[in-house]
DNA sequence: CGTGTGACTCAGT
DNA sequence: GACTGAGCCACAC
């Protein structure tokens, strides 16, 4: 295939991928922006997915699994601190405001796992 | 259609 | 390890 496939571009999808990406996050595992932002298509959409993030309020989109890079917490609607505290419901170790162990549970999928939109 | 904003990231100090 | 400055993208107004 000399045509490399892309996602469509099309403007308010990015948001609906972005979700998509999150809620393929398995429990236990945390991933950042930029590694949900390149799944999402856009490696250097980092900034609009925190921004997606903000508005999402889904229930079914475990936004508490997205964390910024080296393991910083970053934000969360209605406070960082219960960010922390879910994570640490999953059996994720916590800091003051980073997560230990972010290597490890850094939820890195592999092209080969079969994954795509 | 232009501007501002943000749950970011990287590199340098 | 922490702070600063600069770069970046999508979305709301």
């Amino acid at each position: 295939m000399p045509k490399a496939q892309r996602p469509k571009p099309n403007a308010g999808s990015f948001r609906i991928r972005v979700l998509a990406v999150v809620r393929r996050i398995p429990p236990g595992r945390v991933a950042t922006y930029g590694d949900v932002a390149a799944l999402a298509g856009r490696p250097r959409a980092w900034r609009a997915v925190g921004n997606i993030m903000r508005d999402c309020h889904d229930p079914a989109t475990p936004c508490h699994r997205v964390v910024g890079a080296a393991g910083a917490l970053g934000g969360y609607g209605g406070g960082v601190q219960l960010k922390r505290e879910r994570l640490r419901a999953e059996g994720i170790e916590v800091g003051a405001a980073r997560i230990r162990r972010f290597p490890e549970i850094r939820w890195t999928p592999k092209k080969t796992s079969g994954f795509r939109l």
